[in-house]
DNA sequence: GTTGTCACCTAGGTTGACTAGGTATAGCGT
DNA sequence: ACGCTATACCTAGTCAACCTAGGTGACAAC
């Protein structure tokens, strides 16, 4: 999938991660590729950074361990990190819908 | 709506509406306006360029003509043009579905 | 004759993801 | 021993795309 289409998304699929419990900046990377086939393989140089803007913007907060002789910098959601995440994710819900309607033919089934 | 999370989705959105018939530029803000209830409401800076880079990828043509006394640039899709939509809408639709498959909790009903 | 709408344009700024480098440890194969 | 791969972190600078902020000009209404 080109990656560029993911502007203004990485934020949520970041907080949404990191909500379902702790994880380190590699394991993020794993996570996304994880729970999309593939689909979503994202670089370190765009992970790390959108990290620490999370963490500086305050909605998470990060700790250092070692495991087996490597550091790792192990990343939780805040409080504020959860109240951003439900409004991104309403956020998202309403964008989906709008391109929905401007571009005709639901992409995704609406029956079950 | 936030505009910068359109992007990487404009072309679509530009590509969906010009299908439908020819569009000037003007009259595609204000359909993007009308077909979202104002939800996406664009300004010219943004929509203008847009189509210029359209047409030089081919995607577009556009055609002078003067109504009321004002000069207007039609735009209609190509058969590439038609060919990039049929793309973009299937790409826009793996987004779609790969974004929820790692937030969870679908945005928009699957149910009728 | 000023204000509002229609209708076009572009140079330059901002933002956000990516490229391309770097550091360092562990484990495997040869 | 040496190189290669995987794990695990980092950042400076680049690039693409959208927006800001200006500009031109015609028409209609007050």
């Amino acid at each position: 999938m080109r990656a560029d289409i993911l502007k203004g998304h990485l934020d949520l699929l970041l907080l949404a991660i990191v909500e379902d419990g702790p994880f380190h900046g590699y394991a993020v990377i794993e996570e996304l590729r994880r729970r999309t086939d593939g689909a979503i393989d994202l670089p370190e140089g765009t992970i790390y950074p959108a990290l620490h803007r999370l963490e500086r913007a305050g909605l998470l907060t990060s700790s250092w361990s070692e495991v087996n002789g490597r550091r790792r910098r192990s990343y939780t959601i805040t409080s504020p990190g959860k109240k951003a995440a439900r409004e991104k994710r309403r956020e998202w819900s309403t964008f989906a819908l709008t391109v929905q309607r401007v571009v005709g033919a639901p992409a995704w089934p609406t029956m079950a």
